[in-house]
DNA sequence: CCGTATCCTAAGTGATACTG
DNA sequence: CAGTATCACTTAGGATACGG
């Protein structure tokens, strides 16, 4: 059928090779989108991240900082303020999460139909070799015999 | 500067709205890499994604058979042979991850620099308000006075 | 306003051994 | 060959409270 696959496909130090692991924790993403409009201060990034506690929150964008993606700018006012706009790297990214949004858009839908298809069906013969391989069903698993 | 974010930007229920949290995972997209020139064995699978355990390959692929991104087919053969395929939908995938791919060869050296660049500097001077803002270092954290 | 400090849980991942 | 069964471990993420 192919070629046997390239046993150093993926590069074992850096597996980012397949997907920038920056991103794929689970608020970078929305993090850059909330800044694609300017700057914004640490509370108003809270507002659309709904739920996001302080913690976890400063912690995103540290990383972020470290990686080149943000960069943080404190005013010495009272009340503080802190302001943190995405620098050209981070800029980048915006039509790589755009692509992924787009792809959700159109696809997610089918994923969680056959998702939930998935959980209704009582159990789609999992390889147990004495039943008969029903090959009307719309399940995933096949059994195919010599 | 800016219209305030909408509180209700990103769906609370699916944060996939901003990425697809079903390639978000470690495995997933190299697995779809290796399905794109056909049909693999679970072994087959195993060695570009060295280190990967039994466990771990069988709880990724299953979770992608749930999904509707690959189909399993098993045949009655001794020695059993199981091949994994991808779907329609799972080679949907394909342009995203490349996508992902093109973006990592272009700009993963710049951010790799950068955080090379955070951990050799001592220390970014975090809003200390006693000290002086060095505006000359490279640090991304700025000190602005009225 | 912009965080830190603790404590905690759940999930993802991994090592090893064993089975139809 | 293609898994399953345990056990262990690490880390992201969250709850809550407090501080400059």
């Amino acid at each position: 059928m192919a070629e046997p696959l390239d046993p150093e496909m993926f590069d074992p130090v850096c597996p980012s090779s397949a997907m920038p692991i920056q991103i794929g924790d689970k608020w970078t993403a929305m993090v850059v989108i909330c800044l694609e409009s300017g700057p914004r201060r640490f509370t108003e990034l809270r507002v659309p991240l709904r739920g996001i506690t302080p913690k976890v929150l400063t912690q995103t964008l540290r990383a972020m900082e470290r990686d080149g993606l943000v960069t943080r700018t404190a005013y010495d006012e009272n009340p503080p303020r802190v302001e943190y706009e995405l620098t050209d790297l981070g800029r980048t990214l915006l039509t790589l999460i755009d692509a992924a949004r787009a792809w959700s858009r159109d696809h997610l839908p089918a994923l969680l139909e056959a998702r939930e298809r998935h959980e209704t069906t009582p159990r789609p013969a999992l390889l147990r070799a004495g039943e008969p391989s029903r090959p009307g069903t719309a399940a995933s698993t096949h059994l195919h015999r010599q």
